[in-house]
DNA sequence: GTGGTCTAGACCACG
DNA sequence: GTGGTCTAGACCACG
């Protein structure tokens, strides 16, 4: 569940945030339900506490989970559905950037917008669109 | 043509080889045309010629331009349409996290989907697909 | 009366405290009056009786109640006017923090003032100075 | 300059915070300047690098200063002026709280408000007002 | 038991 | 030389 890959130079503490937003998302965790503990979570990914606790500060600073100190890290009652332009942006730009590479890895349009609407779905975004 | 804006935290020499992959899939850059020597681009784009002979060498492993020494770096020939397994894997995986991210910032499928037909026809992809 | 809100990280036994000493400010505590038992208290706010116990501890410490063991706590009868120095000089480096925050949020010096003095006003300052 | 009081409590990482806040709007640290680095302000200080390090995230967080990996940090050239009604709210609980100690330390409101003066002068605060 | 802070020290990417 | 990430481990406040 907690199961992290450790991917090619990508950052831990960024897995752990993804994963839990994918958690989320996907209704796995739901709002208010308790985190694991730092401790918790770091032996089970084994991952330095620190690690993990950067991973819930930035997490809360998005709006995510809430850290109640001595309790533990929660989710997020208010679903996160704010439209951040400058984020907008970001991703369009990162958007940009995939199809860019798509294109020189053989990719089709039609391939990747498959893949768009699996991703999506899996996420439960029909639930939201 | 080659500018190159210092974006939020993403290294000169990634921007250099999205922007020459960029210019190359538009057709700006044709197969076979020179590319300015790293002297000439790094005093453009105001950086340090190490970072352009980075890029370049990045740019010649991936098989988009060739680099004869002496000579000069030139567009390679041979069109980019190899279908690399890993390399495909490693775009869904980027596809997961963009989706996540998207969603949080209140972008529909829709939109996502509008977003990435413009940014393919950009790219000249109605060319290949 | 002692609603407290679980506000943005500051530790419930300093909510206590701040919420006493305001109620003493504006009246609503007279001397001598008898506070709420440890018990009644932590039930009417749902906190841990240690929680409160540390709050009237520290209220006492302070001079602003008594504790008399088996017979509750009491709203201290000596008015509180002694001039600390050194209290007075972490006061003076408590605003100095908040004129920094103050103006990094846009605020200008008479917004502030007028702030001050409606604080100042509703704790019945008026009836010292 | 950089000199930090270790006060009661207060976290190293905050006062670097404050302080570096209260050199940019005295003047003292001009907009475009750079900091002195992650390791030297930690030599000056005596404190851990890591310390240092998540001051300087912090304040680029909020807009204060601009991080440049392998370059430096920056005092940020926009001034800040935002009128965030959050933070606001939160700058007029402290204000709160700090009158409600104020009056138990024997200040009048006079006394308060000429301090306040001296200090919003001291930053610089007439340049704005 | 929980998260927060901090130290000491390592390695890495970028330029 | 710079900041970024990470580990290992310590101590503390809160409840």
């Amino acid at each position: 569940m907690f199961q992290i890959d450790d991917m090619k130079n990508i950052p831990i503490y960024e897995q752990v945030i993804w994963k839990i937003k994918e958690l989320c998302l996907r209704g796995a965790l739901k709002p208010g339900e308790k985190l694991p503990s730092v401790r918790e979570l770091s032996g089970m990914i084994i991952a330095n506490p620190n690690t993990v606790s950067k991973a819930y500060q930035e997490l809360e600073r998005q709006g995510v989970i809430e850290i109640r100190p001595g309790k533990g890290a929660f989710v997020h009652a208010r679903p996160p559905d704010r439209a951040d332009a400058g984020k907008q942006e970001g991703i369009r730009e990162q958007l940009r950037r995939l199809v860019i590479e798509a294109i020189y890895a053989g990719l089709t349009l039609e391939e990747i917008k498959t893949w768009l609407e699996e991703e999506y779905a899996q996420l439960g975004g029909s639930q939201r669109a």
